[in-house]
RNA sequence: GGAGAGAUGGCAGAGUGGUCGAUUGCGGCGGUCUUGAAAACCGUUGAGGGUUAAACCUCCGGGGGUUCGAAUCCCUCUCUCUCCGCCA
């Protein structure tokens, strides 16, 4: 959520930025700078009238004190015909600013200066593109929803039958790749100084509220009705709220986090080749990262973390290419936003992995998530999250980049952890 | 699930109707002393709104009520702790 000073004070200049997401603000903010200013106004109404009100229960109180008890009646009468008023007041302003919460909350996140325009994922630019040529597997090759079956590591009816479609069961060397690329995931991390947690993957309706995750994506995640839970779209949830209503010394940022987590995405209205297999699960398996880092770094720290996700894919022996996301396509949160795409040879085309972002303190304003510099006031951080990196695409891509005649060859990086280099 | 207790500032912990935004201790920050540090002593130290800056307003788990006046009284919700029951 945008703050509403930043509006007031950069009105045409935030109008232009959204203009690069394609989203037309002119009317609304219209709307919440009127408002805002109503509200000023009325609050300072408000303001003196509780003021006088304060002043007079205390002439009431001394009054009674030195035995004037008749003078004291009348302050009294007086007092109450103020508190009428002033509760009116009292509503109204209350009133207004639901108004303008309602307005902000429909305003996207504004894109930084280094956004490219566009409207498509066609106008996203690549920025990066692993060497050499993208492999070329012989006719005879497998989709990975194949490969899955002819070797055994994946049930997807089983899945079916013990609870639906897009939630497959992992078998044997399957199972224990999953595993293998988690650990892999996590040790990367720590090793580059991001603190591992365990967190829950349930949240409530706060912390659905802080990440944005609520009240507009409700029907995107599920719903634990008997006690109001969520289960976890994503560990940004949970470990991004680690902080939420925190205010954290300066000298302790970058505060960074990561996580293992199943994350459960109810992905309604998907279809299509885009959900086969493994390429769309309504539950899998993703290490995350984020970063809470200062407003003076947190591009830094960007590019940072886009290095670090790339890193990973080069050891993992993946082509992939990296690519800055044009307005139109990133999301309501972001300001900017890199997405990596691993090559998929049987399949031939891109599959997205990871997305890497940069939301300034568009979460922080709703998290309330703060940092302070010396003794100076608390001021909006800026949160960082990306994938790393997320299980089934990546799977995917190693079953069919790799696959051979004499069985699937997995990375070198990878056998310490599988204990086995080849799938056949 | 049953019974009881509680929720106050970064933490601990006072405060049961009238300058209480809140005693005190610890912690933090600044200073004195010291070659330096520790100790001791002195000062300072919550957040939000509002203002050029002030004034001023709001906040003692959330919501509502009583009252001229509420951290303090009443209602309600949520959460935490203890004991019992159940249990990986």
């Amino acid at each position: 959520m945008l703050q509403i000073h930043t509006i007031r004070e950069n009105q045409e200049l935030v109008i232009k930025q959204l203009a690069v997401k394609q989203f037309d603000a002119r009317s609304l903010i219209d709307q919440a700078l009127q408002i805002d200013t109503s509200r000023r106004h009325i609050q300072n109404e408000h303001d003196n009238l509780l003021s006088h009100q304060n002043q007079l229960a205390k002439q009431i109180g001394d009054l009674y004190k030195a035995g004037k008890k008749q003078e004291a009646d009348d302050l009294k009468n007086k007092s109450g015909a103020l508190k009428e008023e002033s509760k009116a007041l009292g509503h109204k302003l209350e009133e207004l600013e639901k108004e303008l919460y309602q307005i902000l909350v429909k305003l996207p996140n504004t894109p930084s200066v280094v956004v490219p325009a566009g409207k498509t994922p066609d106008d996203n630019e690549v920025v990066y593109s692993s060497p050499g040529e993208l492999p070329v597997l012989a006719d005879s090759a497998l989709p990975h929803w194949e490969l899955t079956t002819k070797y055994d590591l994946i049930d997807f009816e089983l899945g079916v039958k013990v609870t639906g479609a897009g939630f497959p069961v992992y078998k044997g060397k399957g199972a224990r790749l999953q595993r293998a690329l988690i650990s892999f995931f996590l040790d990367r991390a720590t090793a580059s100084g991001y603190t591992e947690f365990q967190p829950p993957i349930l949240i409530n309706e706060e912390s659905g509220f802080g990440t944005g995750q609520l009240p507009d994506k409700e029907g995107q995640m599920y719903h634990v009705g008997i006690d109001n839970l969520y289960l976890i779209p994503t560990a940004e949830v949970p470990v991004t709220n680690i902080l939420r209503d925190e205010i954290v010394p300066a000298d302790k940022l970058p505060v960074k986090m990561t996580a293992y987590t199943p994350c459960f995405r109810r992905e309604a209205g998907s279809y299509g080749k885009d959900v086969r297999g493994l390429n769309r699960l309504h539950q899998f398996d993703k290490v995350e990262i984020v970063q809470i880092a200062h407003p003076d770094h947190s591009y830094a720290i960007l590019e940072e973390m886009r290095e670090y996700v790339a890193s990973l894919l080069h050891e993992l022996e993946l082509p992939f290419r990296t690519l800055k996301l044009c307005g139109g396509d990133m999301s309501f949160a972001s300001a900017l936003t890199y997405d990596m795409e691993v090559w998929s040879a049987a399949q031939k085309r891109w599959l997205e992995v990871s997305s890497v972002s940069n939301f300034e303190s568009f979460q922080a304003n709703r998290l309330k998530l703060r940092y302070r510099e010396g003794s100076s006031k608390p001021a909006l951080a800026h949160t960082l999250n990306g994938s790393a990196l997320a299980l089934p695409r990546i799977v995917a891509a190693l079953l069919e980049n790799n696959q051979r005649e004499d069985g699937i060859h997995l990375p070198r990086v990878l056998v310490p952890y599988t204990g086995f280099s080849i799938i056949n």
